[in-house]
DNA sequence: GCTTTTTAGCCCG
DNA sequence: CGGGCTAAAAAGC
């Protein structure tokens, strides 16, 4: 298993790969091992905004209603943001369902939780609500 | 299985 | 703002 942390303005995110697959992304968390090097370019240049879509493979065990929601993440554009409710009706569940299974995302930015709000404010996120500011302000959407 | 607990929401005043 | 409501998943039994 390696690992490698990348720093922001928030701290540092570090992003677990194992024989060439993304397995897990934390906040919050520093290490000092090194990933496969095109999948930390796709990072960096998404933490700087140049990139929009991250390619790479990844693995990942959940049940089949957490995948179900974390895959519908990939369907919400760039720089849009999608309300637990909106999902929730989509996927015929509800709202507090879908914040349930969400925090519980291992792949943080790959499934873009971030672009889920509340109807009337950012709503919560796992490594911090700081960390989801600041992923919608890379993707140019102000909160 | 069934019951209880928990929830990153929602709505209404 | 604050409280009450709610459905649904997960944890516990």
């Amino acid at each position: 298993m390696n690992c490698q942390s990348f720093e922001t303005e928030c701290g540092y995110i570090c992003v677990y790969e194992k024989d060439g697959y993304v397995t897990r992304i934390e906040f919050n968390k520093r290490c000092n091992g090194k990933i496969k090097q095109d999948i930390a370019i796709q990072i960096e240049e998404y933490l700087q905004g140049k990139r929009e879509k991250l390619e790479f493979d990844v693995i990942f065990s959940g049940t089949e209603f957490q995948k179900k929601v974390w895959t519908s993440l990939k369907e919400i554009p760039y720089g849009q943001t999608v309300t637990y409710k909106q999902l929730s009706e989509k996927l015929k569940t509800s709202p507090r369902a879908i914040g349930q299974a969400l925090r519980t995302n291992p792949l943080p930015i790959y499934f873009p939780c971030h672009r889920v709000v509340a109807k009337n404010s950012i709503g919560g996120f796992n490594g911090g609500v700081q960390f989801k500011k600041m992923l919608l302000k890379i993707e140019g959407c102000e909160f």
